[in-house]
DNA sequence: AAGCTAGTCAACCGCTGTGTC
DNA sequence: GGACACAGCGGTTGACTAGCT
């Protein structure tokens, strides 16, 4: 298996956006003849770009059938379902969503959902409830800044913040807790959609929740 | 009005998978 | 089985833009 000839190694192939003229030359080019072998395309259609330019070109912003415009709700719901079960796997994702290409999904995913998902405490990894030692420093260092008007001697502060930190951490803890309990009687209730086929393709034993296992994890 | 910052998205880069010889 | 060529994929970058100070 050998590395592809980088389009890179070819100083005299066009880099950089593509002007409305080259957009014409491929789109005519692939109309009259479809595009075959990528490498041969550019020759063939009079461009002085690489095959693979061509064809990302092509697939992310020229094709017919694609759809522009904003992600409706249903659509962000799907790949949110879709990327729970098959991670970062963008075109098999994008398998799934008419009209829309892998790089546009990708985008999407990494400057909206992620970041919704990350602002509602959960991770966009796993889609389950963040419990990173990160993201609790952040929520104990946002209390602290709050905090930061009764001023104090450098040792109380540290006490405070562990105390604080410690605090945040058990009800972190809580509320993924709950979470967990609200999402196990969600996917009960769910009985279609991908969130049923996660179920049914990776059945995960289900741990019986209840108010005296929540008060021995909070101690 | 000018400068700065954060968000968006098209395009590139480098790697992997697959088919062929 | 190994080498090669090519297509496709996912991560990353950088240009552009909108909103804010």
């Amino acid at each position: 298996m050998g590395r592809s000839p980088s389009c890179a190694d070819d100083a005299n192939v066009k880099k950089g956006p593509w002007t409305a003229e080259e957009d014409q030359k491929l789109v005519d080019y692939i109309n009259k003849n479809g595009h075959g072998s990528w490498r041969i395309v550019p020759k063939q259609a009079g461009l002085n770009r690489c095959g693979k330019s061509c064809r990302l070109r092509w697939t992310n912003y020229l094709r017919p059938d694609i759809k522009r415009g904003k992600f409706s709700e249903e659509e962000e719901r799907l790949i949110i379902n879709l990327h729970s079960v098959l991670g970062n796997k963008w075109s098999k994702i994008a398998a799934h969503l008419p009209g829309r290409t892998d790089n546009e999904i990708k985008n999407f995913w990494n400057t909206r959902i992620r970041r919704k998902l990350l602002n509602l405490g959960i991770d966009p990894h796993t889609h389950k409830p963040r419990t990173d030692l990160d993201h609790l420093l952040n929520l104990s260092q946002l209390l602290c800044v709050a905090q930061l008007g009764n001023t104090m001697n450098p040792l109380d502060a540290a006490f405070k913040l562990q105390a604080d930190a410690a605090q945040l951490a058990q009800a972190q803890l809580f509320q993924n807790l709950m979470q967990i309990m609200n999402t196990n009687k969600a996917a009960n209730v769910e009985s279609d959609g991908f969130l049923a086929l996660q179920e049914n393709t990776n059945p995960k034993p289900q741990i019986p929740l209840n108010k005296e296992k929540i008060q021995y994890f909070l101690g």
